[in-house]
DNA sequence: CAGTATTCTTACTCGCGAGTAGGTACCAGG
DNA sequence: CCTGGTACCTACTCGCGAGTAAGAATACTG
Protein backbone atom coordinates (compact mmCIF):
# COMPACT_ATOMS: atom_id res chain seq x y z
CA UNK A 1 0.00 0.00 0.00
CA UNK A 2 1.72 3.03 -1.48
CA UNK A 3 0.48 6.09 0.01
CA UNK A 4 1.58 7.83 -2.93
CA UNK A 5 1.92 5.57 -5.72
CA UNK A 6 4.74 6.23 -7.88
CA UNK A 7 6.35 10.06 -8.45
CA UNK A 8 5.08 11.30 -11.59
CA UNK A 9 7.48 11.17 -14.61
CA UNK A 10 8.18 15.38 -15.49
CA UNK A 11 9.50 17.37 -18.08
CA UNK A 12 13.04 18.45 -17.58
CA UNK A 13 12.76 21.96 -16.92
CA UNK A 14 10.48 21.34 -13.67
CA UNK A 15 12.67 18.89 -12.36
CA UNK A 16 15.79 20.87 -12.57
CA UNK A 17 14.07 23.61 -10.69
CA UNK A 18 12.67 21.16 -8.22
CA UNK A 19 16.65 20.11 -8.29
CA UNK A 20 17.96 23.52 -7.68
CA UNK A 21 15.60 24.22 -4.85
CA UNK A 22 16.37 21.35 -2.78
CA UNK A 23 20.32 22.42 -3.44
CA UNK A 24 19.93 25.55 -2.77
CA UNK A 25 18.11 24.56 0.97
CA UNK A 26 21.08 21.83 1.49
CA UNK A 27 24.15 23.99 0.68
CA UNK A 28 22.53 26.54 3.24
CA UNK A 29 21.74 24.22 5.67
CA UNK A 30 25.05 21.92 5.52
CA UNK A 31 27.31 24.16 3.73
CA UNK A 32 29.67 22.89 0.67
CA UNK A 33 31.23 20.45 1.87
CA UNK A 34 29.25 18.75 4.21
CA UNK A 35 26.43 19.01 1.61
CA UNK A 36 26.38 15.10 -0.14
CA UNK A 37 25.42 14.89 -3.43
CA UNK A 38 22.95 11.48 -1.80
CA UNK A 39 21.39 14.16 0.76
CA UNK A 40 20.47 16.40 -2.34
CA UNK A 41 18.67 14.35 -4.53
CA UNK A 42 16.81 12.75 -2.00
CA UNK A 43 16.05 16.13 -1.15
CA UNK A 44 14.95 16.77 -4.49
CA UNK A 45 12.68 13.58 -4.52
CA UNK A 46 15.02 12.03 -7.40
CA UNK A 47 18.09 9.59 -7.81
CA UNK A 48 21.77 10.78 -7.52
CA UNK A 49 22.58 9.87 -11.81
CA UNK A 50 19.44 12.36 -12.20
CA UNK A 51 21.50 15.07 -10.86
CA UNK A 52 24.54 14.57 -12.60
CA UNK A 53 22.14 13.66 -16.01
CA UNK A 54 20.74 17.80 -15.63
CA UNK A 55 23.11 19.67 -13.53
CA UNK A 56 26.73 17.90 -13.95
CA UNK A 57 29.33 17.96 -11.54
CA UNK A 58 28.80 18.83 -7.37
CA UNK A 59 31.10 22.01 -8.26
CA UNK A 60 28.79 22.98 -11.71
CA UNK A 61 25.99 22.53 -9.31
CA UNK A 62 26.96 24.78 -6.38
CA UNK A 63 28.09 27.41 -9.04
CA UNK A 64 24.55 27.97 -10.82
CA UNK A 65 22.99 27.78 -7.26
CA UNK A 66 24.81 31.10 -6.65
CA UNK A 67 23.91 32.25 -10.04
CA UNK A 68 21.00 32.00 -9.58
CA UNK A 69 20.63 33.39 -6.39
CA UNK A 70 23.00 36.15 -6.57
CA UNK A 71 20.96 37.26 -9.99
CA UNK A 72 17.22 36.70 -8.12
CA UNK A 73 19.04 39.36 -5.37
CA UNK A 74 20.20 42.18 -7.91
CA UNK A 75 17.24 41.86 -9.91
CA UNK A 76 14.78 42.54 -6.18
CA UNK A 77 17.56 45.10 -5.39
CA UNK A 78 17.21 47.09 -8.95
CA UNK A 79 13.74 46.91 -8.93
CA UNK A 80 13.48 48.80 -5.50
CA UNK A 81 15.96 51.15 -6.31
CA UNK A 82 14.56 54.31 -8.65
CA UNK A 83 17.58 55.46 -10.59
CA UNK A 84 16.74 59.29 -10.65
CA UNK A 85 16.42 60.06 -7.07
CA UNK A 86 18.88 61.99 -4.97
CA UNK A 87 21.76 59.63 -4.03
CA UNK A 88 20.59 59.23 -0.20
CA UNK A 89 16.92 58.39 -1.02
CA UNK A 90 18.68 55.80 -3.77
CA UNK A 91 20.60 54.51 -1.13
CA UNK A 92 17.94 54.28 0.93
CA UNK A 93 15.84 52.21 -1.32
CA UNK A 94 18.38 50.17 -2.11
CA UNK A 95 19.23 49.31 1.37
CA UNK A 96 15.37 48.63 1.87
CA UNK A 97 15.29 46.29 -0.94
CA UNK A 98 18.59 44.59 0.44
CA UNK A 99 17.03 43.60 3.42
CA UNK A 100 13.40 43.32 2.87
CA UNK A 101 15.23 39.86 0.18
CA UNK A 102 17.37 38.78 2.87
CA UNK A 103 14.52 38.52 4.93
CA UNK A 104 12.07 36.67 2.69
CA UNK A 105 14.94 34.98 1.37
CA UNK A 106 16.98 33.08 4.08
CA UNK A 107 18.36 30.25 2.69
CA UNK A 108 19.44 32.02 -0.51
CA UNK A 109 21.22 34.71 1.49
CA UNK A 110 22.94 31.87 3.39
CA UNK A 111 24.52 30.19 0.50
CA UNK A 112 25.53 33.00 -1.03
CA UNK A 113 27.18 34.91 1.85
CA UNK A 114 28.36 32.24 4.27
CA UNK A 115 28.65 29.39 2.11
CA UNK A 116 30.02 30.88 -1.45
CA UNK A 117 32.41 33.60 0.35
CA UNK A 118 35.33 30.91 1.14
CA UNK A 119 34.86 27.79 -0.50
CA UNK A 120 37.90 28.68 -2.68
CA UNK A 121 36.90 26.80 -5.77
CA UNK A 122 35.98 28.34 -9.63
CA UNK A 123 32.72 29.19 -7.78
CA UNK A 124 34.08 31.80 -5.83
CA UNK A 125 34.28 33.56 -9.01
CA UNK A 126 30.33 33.46 -9.13
CA UNK A 127 30.07 35.58 -6.04
CA UNK A 128 33.11 37.46 -6.13
CA UNK A 129 31.57 39.00 -9.38
CA UNK A 130 28.08 39.59 -7.91
CA UNK A 131 30.04 41.38 -4.97
CA UNK A 132 32.02 43.47 -6.84
CA UNK A 133 28.91 44.96 -8.80
CA UNK A 134 27.22 45.39 -5.48
CA UNK A 135 30.46 47.44 -4.97
CA UNK A 136 30.75 49.30 -8.40
CA UNK A 137 26.94 50.30 -7.93
CA UNK A 138 27.83 52.00 -4.46
CA UNK A 139 31.11 53.19 -5.68
CA UNK A 140 28.91 54.80 -8.88
CA UNK A 141 26.21 56.48 -6.44
CA UNK A 142 28.96 58.01 -4.13
CA UNK A 143 30.73 59.23 -6.63
CA UNK A 144 27.76 61.01 -8.29
CA UNK A 145 27.68 62.83 -5.00
CA UNK A 146 29.13 66.20 -5.36
CA UNK A 147 31.91 66.93 -3.22
CA UNK A 148 32.36 63.27 -3.13
CA UNK A 149 35.48 60.95 -2.48
CA UNK A 150 38.27 62.54 -4.59
CA UNK A 151 40.12 59.07 -5.69
CA UNK A 152 38.44 56.33 -7.28
CA UNK A 153 40.19 53.75 -4.78
CA UNK A 154 38.78 55.71 -2.29
CA UNK A 155 34.89 55.64 -3.25
CA UNK A 156 35.73 52.01 -4.14
CA UNK A 157 36.74 51.64 -0.20
CA UNK A 158 34.25 53.38 1.41
CA UNK A 159 31.82 51.09 -0.80
CA UNK A 160 33.41 47.91 0.09
CA UNK A 161 33.21 48.57 3.83
CA UNK A 162 29.49 49.84 3.16
CA UNK A 163 28.45 46.28 1.43
CA UNK A 164 30.36 44.87 4.20
CA UNK A 165 28.33 46.72 6.56
CA UNK A 166 24.97 44.84 4.71
CA UNK A 167 26.46 41.85 4.88
CA UNK A 168 27.36 42.05 8.87
CA UNK A 169 24.18 43.32 9.77
CA UNK A 170 21.52 41.30 7.80
CA UNK A 171 23.72 38.21 9.35
CA UNK A 172 23.34 39.94 12.92
CA UNK A 173 19.55 40.06 11.64
CA UNK A 174 19.31 36.42 11.50
CA UNK A 175 20.09 35.92 14.92
CA UNK A 176 17.22 38.86 15.71
CA UNK A 177 14.61 37.92 13.50
CA UNK A 178 12.00 40.45 15.70
CA UNK A 179 13.30 43.68 14.47
CA UNK A 180 11.48 44.52 11.06
CA UNK A 181 13.10 44.89 7.91
CA UNK A 182 12.44 48.92 7.64
CA UNK A 183 14.32 49.33 11.13
CA UNK A 184 17.38 47.50 10.47
CA UNK A 185 17.53 49.33 6.79
CA UNK A 186 17.12 52.76 8.77
CA UNK A 187 19.69 51.85 10.99
CA UNK A 188 22.49 51.26 8.64
CA UNK A 189 21.49 54.12 6.49
CA UNK A 190 21.74 56.70 9.69
CA UNK A 191 25.34 55.16 10.58
CA UNK A 192 26.59 55.61 6.96
CA UNK A 193 24.50 58.55 6.14
CA UNK A 194 25.11 60.11 9.34
CA UNK A 195 27.64 58.35 11.27
CA UNK A 196 28.10 58.20 14.92
CA UNK A 197 29.20 62.10 15.40
CA UNK A 198 25.61 62.99 14.06
CA UNK A 199 23.76 60.20 16.18
CA UNK A 200 25.34 60.90 19.57
CA UNK A 201 24.51 64.92 18.93
CA UNK A 202 20.99 63.44 18.11
CA UNK A 203 20.99 64.45 14.67
CA UNK A 204 19.18 61.63 12.83
CA UNK A 205 18.55 60.99 8.88
CA UNK A 206 15.06 60.76 7.69
CA UNK A 207 13.49 60.49 4.42
CA UNK A 208 12.39 63.54 2.78
CA UNK A 209 8.43 63.40 3.50
CA UNK A 210 7.06 62.24 0.14
CA UNK A 211 3.30 62.88 -0.62
CA UNK B 1 74.04 12.62 -0.76
CA UNK B 2 71.67 14.30 1.47
CA UNK B 3 71.53 18.03 1.50
CA UNK B 4 70.54 18.30 5.20
CA UNK B 5 70.78 15.06 6.93
CA UNK B 6 68.16 14.23 9.10
CA UNK B 7 65.61 16.74 11.06
CA UNK B 8 66.64 16.93 14.15
CA UNK B 9 64.69 15.38 17.65
CA UNK B 10 62.90 18.42 19.19
CA UNK B 11 61.12 19.28 22.53
CA UNK B 12 57.05 18.48 21.60
CA UNK B 13 56.97 22.56 22.75
CA UNK B 14 58.93 23.27 19.80
CA UNK B 15 57.71 21.21 17.46
CA UNK B 16 53.78 22.09 18.51
CA UNK B 17 54.65 25.12 17.63
CA UNK B 18 55.72 24.31 14.28
CA UNK B 19 53.11 22.32 13.56
CA UNK B 20 50.49 24.95 14.31
CA UNK B 21 52.35 27.47 12.05
CA UNK B 22 51.86 25.18 9.03
CA UNK B 23 48.55 24.42 10.05
CA UNK B 24 47.48 28.10 9.57
CA UNK B 25 49.66 28.94 6.32
CA UNK B 26 48.03 25.82 4.99
CA UNK B 27 44.29 26.12 6.21
CA UNK B 28 44.17 30.33 4.74
CA UNK B 29 45.88 28.99 1.68
CA UNK B 30 43.47 26.14 1.11
CA UNK B 31 40.33 26.52 2.95
CA UNK B 32 39.67 24.01 5.87
CA UNK B 33 38.12 21.31 3.25
CA UNK B 34 41.11 21.43 1.07
CA UNK B 35 43.54 21.39 3.71
CA UNK B 36 44.52 17.80 4.19
CA UNK B 37 46.60 16.01 6.91
CA UNK B 38 49.01 14.73 4.95
CA UNK B 39 50.03 18.19 3.13
CA UNK B 40 50.10 20.05 7.23
CA UNK B 41 52.63 17.25 8.10
CA UNK B 42 54.72 18.24 5.18
CA UNK B 43 54.53 21.79 5.21
CA UNK B 44 55.74 20.97 9.00
CA UNK B 45 58.59 18.49 8.05
CA UNK B 46 57.53 16.32 10.25
CA UNK B 47 55.12 12.26 9.09
CA UNK B 48 51.10 12.68 10.22
CA UNK B 49 51.28 10.58 13.13
CA UNK B 50 53.17 13.39 15.06
CA UNK B 51 50.22 15.33 14.37
CA UNK B 52 47.30 13.09 15.88
CA UNK B 53 50.22 12.53 18.75
CA UNK B 54 50.38 16.32 19.34
CA UNK B 55 47.45 18.25 18.11
CA UNK B 56 44.57 15.44 18.17
CA UNK B 57 42.51 15.33 15.28
CA UNK B 58 41.57 17.77 12.26
CA UNK B 59 38.64 19.56 13.74
CA UNK B 60 40.56 19.73 16.73
CA UNK B 61 43.53 21.27 15.42
CA UNK B 62 41.45 23.81 13.36
CA UNK B 63 39.73 24.97 16.30
CA UNK B 64 43.21 25.33 17.77
CA UNK B 65 44.68 27.68 15.12
CA UNK B 66 41.14 29.75 15.43
CA UNK B 67 41.65 30.22 19.18
CA UNK B 68 45.42 31.21 18.98
CA UNK B 69 45.17 33.44 16.08
CA UNK B 70 41.78 35.07 17.92
CA UNK B 71 43.73 35.46 20.96
CA UNK B 72 46.89 37.23 19.33
CA UNK B 73 44.25 39.43 17.49
CA UNK B 74 42.32 40.70 19.86
CA UNK B 75 45.49 41.34 22.24
CA UNK B 76 47.31 43.51 19.38
CA UNK B 77 43.65 45.77 19.38
CA UNK B 78 43.74 45.69 23.03
CA UNK B 79 47.32 46.93 23.56
CA UNK B 80 46.87 49.45 21.15
CA UNK B 81 44.12 51.44 22.59
CA UNK B 82 43.45 53.40 25.36
CA UNK B 83 40.86 53.04 27.47
CA UNK B 84 40.29 56.22 29.28
CA UNK B 85 40.00 58.18 26.17
CA UNK B 86 37.02 60.10 24.34
CA UNK B 87 35.15 57.49 22.14
CA UNK B 88 36.24 59.16 18.79
CA UNK B 89 39.69 58.38 19.78
CA UNK B 90 39.54 54.97 21.65
CA UNK B 91 37.63 53.93 17.97
CA UNK B 92 40.72 55.46 16.08
CA UNK B 93 43.12 53.91 17.62
CA UNK B 94 41.50 50.24 17.83
CA UNK B 95 40.87 50.66 13.88
CA UNK B 96 44.57 51.79 13.36
CA UNK B 97 45.54 48.03 15.63
CA UNK B 98 43.24 46.17 13.45
CA UNK B 99 44.25 47.04 10.52
CA UNK B 100 47.67 46.79 11.26
CA UNK B 101 47.45 43.34 12.49
CA UNK B 102 45.73 42.41 9.60
CA UNK B 103 48.54 43.86 7.27
CA UNK B 104 51.24 42.15 8.96
CA UNK B 105 49.33 38.67 9.67
CA UNK B 106 47.60 38.43 6.29
CA UNK B 107 47.56 34.23 6.55
CA UNK B 108 45.60 35.16 10.32
CA UNK B 109 43.29 37.10 9.23
CA UNK B 110 42.55 34.86 5.78
CA UNK B 111 42.10 31.98 8.85
CA UNK B 112 39.54 33.76 11.07
CA UNK B 113 37.81 35.26 8.81
CA UNK B 114 37.34 33.04 5.40
CA UNK B 115 37.85 30.02 6.31
CA UNK B 116 36.15 29.85 10.26
CA UNK B 117 33.18 32.23 9.32
CA UNK B 118 31.33 29.20 7.33
CA UNK B 119 32.66 25.80 8.29
CA UNK B 120 29.63 24.82 9.99
CA UNK B 121 31.67 22.53 12.64
CA UNK B 122 32.48 22.82 16.33
CA UNK B 123 34.95 25.68 15.68
CA UNK B 124 32.39 27.78 14.35
CA UNK B 125 31.68 28.71 17.59
CA UNK B 126 35.14 29.54 18.09
CA UNK B 127 34.94 32.37 16.12
CA UNK B 128 31.47 32.98 16.59
CA UNK B 129 32.93 33.73 20.26
CA UNK B 130 35.45 36.16 19.21
CA UNK B 131 33.58 38.29 16.87
CA UNK B 132 30.82 38.58 19.79
CA UNK B 133 33.74 39.64 22.27
CA UNK B 134 34.56 42.23 18.66
CA UNK B 135 30.84 43.49 18.55
CA UNK B 136 30.38 43.77 22.52
CA UNK B 137 33.70 46.06 22.96
CA UNK B 138 32.40 48.09 19.86
CA UNK B 139 28.49 48.28 21.31
CA UNK B 140 29.55 49.49 24.67
CA UNK B 141 31.76 51.86 23.17
CA UNK B 142 28.72 53.35 21.45
CA UNK B 143 26.73 52.71 24.60
CA UNK B 144 29.25 55.15 26.67
CA UNK B 145 28.88 58.27 24.55
CA UNK B 146 26.59 60.53 26.17
CA UNK B 147 22.97 60.31 23.72
CA UNK B 148 23.96 57.04 22.39
CA UNK B 149 21.77 54.57 21.14
CA UNK B 150 18.35 54.48 23.31
CA UNK B 151 17.72 50.19 22.50
CA UNK B 152 20.40 47.65 23.93
CA UNK B 153 19.63 46.16 20.28
CA UNK B 154 19.89 49.32 18.28
CA UNK B 155 23.61 49.74 19.96
CA UNK B 156 24.71 46.30 19.34
CA UNK B 157 23.28 46.46 15.51
CA UNK B 158 25.31 48.75 14.95
CA UNK B 159 28.28 47.47 16.65
CA UNK B 160 27.69 44.50 14.01
CA UNK B 161 27.35 47.09 11.44
CA UNK B 162 30.58 48.51 11.67
CA UNK B 163 32.49 45.09 12.74
CA UNK B 164 31.61 43.96 9.14
CA UNK B 165 32.87 47.06 7.83
CA UNK B 166 36.12 46.49 8.78
CA UNK B 167 36.25 43.24 8.13
CA UNK B 168 34.84 43.57 4.74
CA UNK B 169 37.45 46.58 4.00
CA UNK B 170 40.56 44.53 5.39
CA UNK B 171 39.02 41.47 2.48
CA UNK B 172 38.82 44.52 -0.08
CA UNK B 173 42.75 46.17 1.33
CA UNK B 174 44.08 42.49 0.29
CA UNK B 175 43.54 43.04 -3.32
CA UNK B 176 44.68 46.40 -2.90
CA UNK B 177 47.79 46.18 -1.11
CA UNK B 178 49.79 49.18 -2.30
CA UNK B 179 47.39 51.82 -0.06
CA UNK B 180 49.29 52.02 3.95
CA UNK B 181 47.11 51.04 6.60
CA UNK B 182 46.76 54.40 7.64
CA UNK B 183 44.71 55.20 5.41
CA UNK B 184 42.43 52.08 4.86
CA UNK B 185 42.24 52.92 8.75
CA UNK B 186 41.27 57.04 8.52
CA UNK B 187 38.73 55.92 5.75
CA UNK B 188 36.94 54.20 7.64
CA UNK B 189 37.07 55.93 10.47
CA UNK B 190 35.32 58.80 8.71
CA UNK B 191 32.89 56.77 7.20
CA UNK B 192 31.66 55.81 10.50
CA UNK B 193 32.17 59.01 12.50
CA UNK B 194 31.21 61.52 10.24
CA UNK B 195 28.93 59.85 7.31
CA UNK B 196 28.50 59.59 3.97
CA UNK B 197 25.96 63.44 4.80
CA UNK B 198 29.28 64.96 5.99
CA UNK B 199 31.56 63.79 3.53
CA UNK B 200 29.69 64.56 0.24
CA UNK B 201 29.78 68.30 2.43
CA UNK B 202 33.49 67.57 3.13
CA UNK B 203 33.91 67.61 6.50
CA UNK B 204 36.17 65.10 7.95
CA UNK B 205 36.97 64.03 11.09
CA UNK B 206 40.63 64.05 12.29
CA UNK B 207 42.52 62.89 15.49
CA UNK B 208 43.15 65.80 17.80
CA UNK B 209 46.04 67.31 17.40
CA UNK B 210 48.56 65.54 20.20
CA UNK B 211 50.98 67.12 21.93
C1' DC C 1 1.67 -1.41 -31.94
C1' DA C 2 6.69 -1.06 -33.41
C1' DG C 3 10.20 2.05 -32.83
C1' DT C 4 12.43 5.72 -30.53
C1' DA C 5 13.41 9.24 -27.28
C1' DT C 6 13.31 10.66 -22.54
C1' DT C 7 12.79 10.09 -17.68
C1' DC C 8 14.40 7.60 -13.95
C1' DT C 9 16.49 3.75 -10.95
C1' DT C 10 19.41 0.19 -8.68
C1' DA C 11 23.74 -1.02 -7.81
C1' DC C 12 27.96 -0.57 -8.39
C1' DT C 13 33.55 1.51 -8.80
C1' DC C 14 37.12 3.94 -7.03
C1' DG C 15 40.09 7.47 -5.13
C1' DC C 16 41.04 10.39 -1.41
C1' DG C 17 41.95 11.47 2.98
C1' DA C 18 41.15 10.78 8.18
C1' DG C 19 42.92 8.10 11.52
C1' DT C 20 46.05 3.95 13.39
C1' DA C 21 49.13 -0.18 14.33
C1' DG C 22 53.40 -1.30 15.20
C1' DG C 23 58.01 -0.57 14.94
C1' DT C 24 62.69 2.17 14.73
C1' DA C 25 66.23 5.79 16.02
C1' DC C 26 67.86 8.46 19.74
C1' DC C 27 68.70 9.97 24.46
C1' DA C 28 68.53 9.60 29.67
C1' DG C 29 70.26 7.50 34.02
C1' DG C 30 71.80 3.82 36.50
C1' DC D 1 75.49 -1.91 28.49
C1' DC D 2 70.76 -2.48 29.77
C1' DT D 3 66.11 -0.14 30.73
C1' DG D 4 62.89 2.85 29.91
C1' DG D 5 60.98 6.76 27.80
C1' DT D 6 60.19 10.06 24.20
C1' DA D 7 60.50 11.62 19.34
C1' DC D 8 59.54 9.88 15.07
C1' DC D 9 58.55 6.95 10.88
C1' DT D 10 56.58 3.56 7.17
C1' DA D 11 52.79 1.41 5.82
C1' DC D 12 48.70 0.26 6.37
C1' DT D 13 42.81 0.15 7.19
C1' DC D 14 38.55 1.85 6.20
C1' DG D 15 34.50 4.67 5.39
C1' DC D 16 32.47 8.21 2.82
C1' DG D 17 31.02 10.37 -1.00
C1' DA D 18 31.71 11.76 -6.04
C1' DG D 19 30.75 9.93 -10.18
C1' DT D 20 29.03 5.92 -13.60
C1' DA D 21 27.33 1.68 -16.13
C1' DA D 22 23.57 -0.56 -17.63
C1' DG D 23 19.12 -1.02 -17.97
C1' DA D 24 13.81 -0.41 -16.64
C1' DA D 25 9.73 2.17 -17.08
C1' DT D 26 7.05 5.53 -19.31
C1' DA D 27 5.71 8.68 -22.84
C1' DC D 28 5.61 10.39 -27.83
C1' DT D 29 5.17 9.46 -33.06
C1' DG D 30 3.99 7.35 -37.05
Amino acid sequence: MRTEGRAKRLPRAVRERQIMDAAVDVFSRLGFHAASMDEISEVAGISKPMLYAYLGSKDELFATCIRREATRMMEAIATGVEPDQEPDVQLWSGLRAFFGFVGENRASWQVLHRQASNQGGPFAAELTDMRGRAVSLVAALLTQSTKAPATKLEAESLAAALVGAGESLAEWWLDHPEEPAGVVAARLMNLVWMGFGDLVEGNVWHPPSRR
